[in-house]
DNA sequence: TTGTACGCGTTATCAA
DNA sequence: TTGATAACGCGTACAA
C-alpha cells in the first residue's frame, strides 16, 4: 500500500509537503504541488483515511440504528439519513435491533469502539431506562433519536406528531360514519404507539364514543402481531366495523387474517394504519393511511445530529423536531352507511 | 477518552499487559488479568478501534453497494450480508448508488480510502467496461459481486439463474393457455436483464411461438419505465395477453397503468414479475412472481467475501455461485381459456 | 510472565 | 514556503 512518505521520496520533497497539498490547508508553491500530483497518479497513492481518522480523532462517520431495514420506513429513514451524512462527508454505519434491546446494546458498544462521531437512533422498546444510552451520551457521542424517543433522557429527536396523526385519522373514520371502532396498538413501551393510542382515544371521546375495552388491542409494530389480534377482533362476536392498525407491518399481518377469514375490505370491515409504501395506489384494498415523512425523518436527524457534532456543545436542552404526517384517504375506509349490515 | 495507557497506570501494570489481556494473545497471571479488568471498569474504558485497524492494517469491515436499499430486493440482500458480516465480527458500510455508474466510482473510491477489507457490490448498468472495478481488485480489495456480475472481468459472484428462472415462469404462463406473451426488461447493459430475456425467448421458441417485436420492451428496473412501457403494451392495438415484467418495480409502474386504463388483472391481461416482497399474499392482484433469494445472495456472498479476505489468495479463478429462485404461481396469471375474450 | 520501545500513516508544530 | 519531528492509541518483538 503506498504512503505518503513513499510519495514524498517519488515527488523528491518531505512528506510534510505531500499533506499540506492532500489537506490544502497550507499553501505550497505551484511547481512542488504538480511535481507531488504526478507522483500521487503514477504510484496510483490513495490516502488512508483510517490513519487521518486517528490523528484527528473523529471518523466521519455515523451509526445509524434502526429496527429492520427491511421495513420501508425505516429503509427510507435511512436513505434520507445517508443523503444528507454524504452531503457533509459523512459515512453512514447501518445496523437493525429487530427491536431486541440486547443487540442494541452490542450495537452501541461496537460503534462506540468504533469511535463514530455521532448516532442516529431508533430505539428498541424497553422496560427500564436504558441505561446504555445515557452512557454513550455521557461518553461524549452526539445522538439523535429518530421516530421515538426512549423516556426521561435529555436527547435530540426527529419524531412526528402522533396522537394529532393518530387523531385525524380516527375522526376521517367517524365521519364516513363509522361508530364502532378498534385499534391495534404497538408496545406500550414505545412512546409512538402510545402516542397513536392517546389520539385515537381522543377522537374517540371528542364524539362521545366510548372505545370497548376489546376493541383495544396491544400488539407490537411487527407482522404477527397483527395477524393474530387481528384474527382475535375479527372472530369475536361483535367485531368493530373499523379498525385502525398502528403500523404497515401489522397491517399485513392484519389483512392475512381478513383474507383466512374469507372476509373483503371494505366490505365487511374498514381499516387505516400508520405508514405508507410506495406501492398502495396499485393494489387492492388501498388502504387509508398516515403517510409518515420516512424520509425527511432521516435527513433532518442526520442534519441536526451534524450540527450537533460540529458545535461540539452538550445538549443541556434538546431538540425536539416534529414533522408533519399526512393522512391519505383510499377505498379501505369507506363510508360506512353505504354497506349492507352497517349500523 | 481513556487509553490503555491510563488503564496501565490505574492497575499498576505496563501498557504491554493491558493489551495482553484485552487481545487475549498472550497468557497473563489471573491476579494482574483481575486488576487490569478492575480499572477498566473503574475508568469506563472503551477500546479504540481505530488505533487497533491502522496498526493490524485492517479494518473488519466491508463496503455494501447495491441500487437502492428502498427496494426490497436489496434491502434483503443487505440483511442477509449483515447476518454474516456479523457474525464474523465485520461491519457493513452500506451504500445506494441509484444505479449510475458516477455514484459508484464515487463511492468505491470512498471505500478504498476508508480500507474496507472487502466489497459487496451490485454493479450499475454501463456501457464500457467498467475500470474502476478492475482498479480497485488490483489494489488488493477482494469484490464480490451480487445478483449481477459486470462484463468481462475475473470476479467471484452470486447471482441466481435468471435464464432458467425466467424460462420455467413463461413455460408456466404458456401452459395456462397463453400465446400472445410480451416482456418489459431490465437495461441490456444488464446481464441480469439480458438472461432474463434469454428465457424468455427460449420459452417461446421451445413452444414454436415467434414473439412479436413490439411485445418485447426494453426498460431499466425502475419504475417510471414499468409505467411507460405498460402504458404502451397496454394501448397498443394488438396488445398481448400476458406480460412477463422484469423486475417488482417495474411491474408497480405496470399496475399503475393499468388501473389508469381501467383494466383488470387477470381478467383484461395475466403478468408475472421477478422479486416477491413479503406482502404479495394480502393484496390483489396477487402476483405470480420468481422468488428470488436475496437473503441468502447477500448471506452467501458475505461469507465467501470474507473467506476470500482470510485466505488472502488473489482471485485467478474466481467462483460463480448460482442460487436457485422460486416461481410462485398466483392468480395474476390465470387460465387464459377461461376468460371471455381470449383466443 | 512482564515491561520497553518501536511502528502503523497521518496531521500539525516548529525551526529554518 | 519547506523539512524534520512529535504525536494519535494500539499491538508486538524483544529483552529482562
Amino acid at each position: 500500500m503506498i504512503t505518503t512518505k513513499e510519495v514524498a521520496k517519488k515527488a523528491g520533497v518531505s512528506i510534510g509537503t505531500v499533506s499540506n497539498v492532500l489537506t490544502g490547508n497550507i499553501r505550497v508553491s505551484a511547481q512542488r504541488k504538480e511535481r507531488v500530483r504526478k507522483a500521487i497518479q503514477e504510484l496510483g497513492y490513495h490516502p488512508n483515511d483510517i490513519a487521518r481518522c486517528l490523528k484527528l480523532n473523529r471518523t466521519k462517520m455515523l451509526g445509524m440504528v434502526v429496527t429492520d431495514i427491511t421495513n420501508p420506513f425505516f429503509s427510507q429513514m435511512v436513505r434520507g439519513a445517508e443523503e444528507a451524512a454524504l452531503k457533509h462527508d459523512y459515512l453512514l454505519l447501518t445496523f437493525n435491533t429487530d427491536d431486541r434491546v440486547e443487540r442494541e446494546k452490542q450495537v452501541l458498544l461496537v460503534l462506540r469502539a468504533r469511535r463514530v462521531d455521532g448516532l442516529l437512533l431508533v430505539v428498541a422498546p424497553t422496560a427500564e431506562s436504558p441505561s446504555h444510552i445515557v452512557e454513550t451520551l455521557n461518553s461524549g457521542t452526539p445522538i439523535v433519536c429518530l421516530d421515538r424517543v426512549p423516556p426521561g433522557i435529555k436527547v435530540d429527536s426527529v419524531t412526528v406528531d402522533n396522537a394529532a396523526a393518530a387523531r385525524e385519522c380516527v375522526k376521517h373514520i367517524l365521519s364516513v360514519g363509522h361508530k364502532r371502532i378498534g385499534i391495534i396498538t404497538g408496545s406500550m413501551q414505545l412512546q409512538t404507539a402510545r402516542e397513536r393510542l392517546q389520539g385515537f382515544e381522543k377522537a374517540l371521546k371528542e364524539a362521545h364514543i366510548t372505545p370497548k375495552a376489546g376493541w383495544i388491542q396491544q400488539g407490537d409494530f411487527h407482522t404477527q402481531s397483527g395477524y393474530r389480534l387481528g384474527r382475535e377482533l375479527l372472530l369475536s362476536t361483535d367485531r368493530p366495523s373499523a379498525v385502525l392498525v398502528s403500523n404497515w407491518l401489522m397491517m399485513i399481518g392484519f389483512l392475512k387474517a381478513l383474507g383466512e377469514l374469507e372476509l373483503v375490505c371494505p366490505r365487511d370491515i374498514s381499516v387505516a394504519t400508520f405508514d405508507d409504501p410506495p406501492m398502495s395506489d396499485v393494489f387492492r384494498p388501498q388502504i387509508t393511511a398516515v403517510a409518515q415523512p420516512a424520509y425527511s425523518i432521516g435527513y433532518a436527524g442526520a442534519e441536526l445530529l451534524i450540527q450537533r457534532i460540529a458545535s461540539k456543545r452538550g445538549t443541556e436542552n434538546p431538540l425536539a423536531i416534529r414533522l408533519p404526517a399526512e393522512l391519505k384517504i383510499r377505498e379501505s375506509t369507506a363510508d360506512s352507511t353505504s354497506i349492507a349490515g352497517e349500523m
